[in-house]
DNA sequence: ATAAATTTTTAGGCAAGACTAAAAATTTAT
DNA sequence: ATAAATTTTTAGTCTTGCCTAAAAATTTAT
């Protein structure tokens, strides 16, 4: 059993460790846990005894198979609180996220399983990420930036890159939304800023909007 | 904002000074809590700085009035998710308690709020204890001991006193559970065991059984 | 009323998890 | 290749919440 603490450093570690092969530099987990380097390295060094990550001084970390399939357990708790917050208590994609962060470390499957059965077994959390399922296995579906897009190209929003409330308030604002239909109507070479519609409306969103949404090509 | 360990020792207090009027006892708290006495006079000394209880030593502790509307607080979150749990997520009433001892901890008002409009804003929870509203009021209601009334009585049980697992599966067992209508047969002068009629059929029932669930007469 | 038993508090320590400051190792720049 | 800059680790400290052992206060018994 992992303290609230030790689940904060495994959750960091996967999400920094997505698609790097290298270890993890506990300068960057320290930024992305806002602690200092030197607290890193003690729970490193914990974490390392008890198995969870492969540590060299100076090398960085990586998850053990037994590491990477705890830190998905505990993302799968996360996400699918989030499913319930937003689809049961009338909360907005932007304001789950600190709530999950709690829950995420409630001790009980039968909770968890019993949920994500109230729920439907859903796939994916608000923000379009998806949930892992019992054993840790994610369903991975190609997704592409909607800054990738070509003129002319289609597609249907399926995720967001940054889950700040800024942000996801934003795209409120816009109507942008989970499953929302995207078209590029035209590429700005001037600042890299698209003419898209949506919902029928022509609008135009910087390059760094574009950089943050997922689309799934039609 | 309070830790969980402070939150246990008001929720503790409270428990142990319903229906007293003394000061709680260092003792008394330890043995709740499962610690030691000395760790409880430590506790209790950061609360009384907080003016969360009123504490002089050798003397016990009392809630303030702010204690209580904190301890009300934290027994609203434990009971309204105890309510979910049963309700929704299919947890039988005798397993309840140790996940909403975890729940109750979580940190987030529009949380509770929301939960209990999605219960429908439940007056007691699974083992018949009142909820109290968000002011930290309880509902009060008039229940008495089955062990209290007479032969011939009838009433229906709206909660019981030892909640453990062992007692809550005995009575699922016996098929009694709140809501059921109870009538007393006989009282055995010998063992004080009662003979009662429930669903239609005659059981006995101890002494000690009787002293453990709440009727309310009619 | 005093002795014995009990309760409560104090004093000192320990583990987890964080921090600061300084040392050591590594990387980058010249 | 060496100096400078950066990263990482070590060493020592702090807070929270717990512990044990001993001292102090209170209660109970004789």
């Amino acid at each position: 059993m992992f303290s609230q603490s030790e689940e904060n450093y495994i959750k960091a570690i996967y999400h920094l460790g997505v698609e790097v092969t290298k270890g993890i530099s506990t300068n960057a987990i320290a930024k992305r846990l806002e602690t200092k380097a030197s607290s890193v390295t003690d729970m490193i060094k914990k974490l390392s005894e008890k198995e969870v990550v492969v540590y060299k001084k100076y090398q960085g970390v990586t998850l053990t198979d037994f590491g990477k399939k705890t830190a998905a357990n505990i993302i799968r708790k996360h996400r699918l609180w989030e499913v319930f917050l937003v689809e049961e208590l009338n909360f907005s994609w932007d304001e789950v996220h600190e709530v999950a962060e709690q829950l995420e470390h409630i001790k009980s499957p039968k909770l968890i399983d019993e949920l994500d059965a109230f729920l439907g077994y859903p796939k994916r959390d608000p923000h379009g990420d998806p949930i892992p399922d019992k054993d840790g296995n994610l369903p991975q579906i190609q997704k592409s930036l909607l800054a990738t897009l070509q003129k002319n190209e289609k597609g249907v929003c399926v995720g967001v890159n940054d889950t700040s409330s800024e942000f996801l308030r934003f795209l409120d604002k816009q109507e942008i939304g989970l499953g929302q239909d995207i078209e590029v109507l035209d590429k700005e070479p001037f600042d890299d800023s698209f003419l898209v519609k949506i919902n029928g409306k022509e609008i135009t969103i910087s390059n760094k909007v574009a950089n943050n949404i997922y689309i799934q090509k039609k």
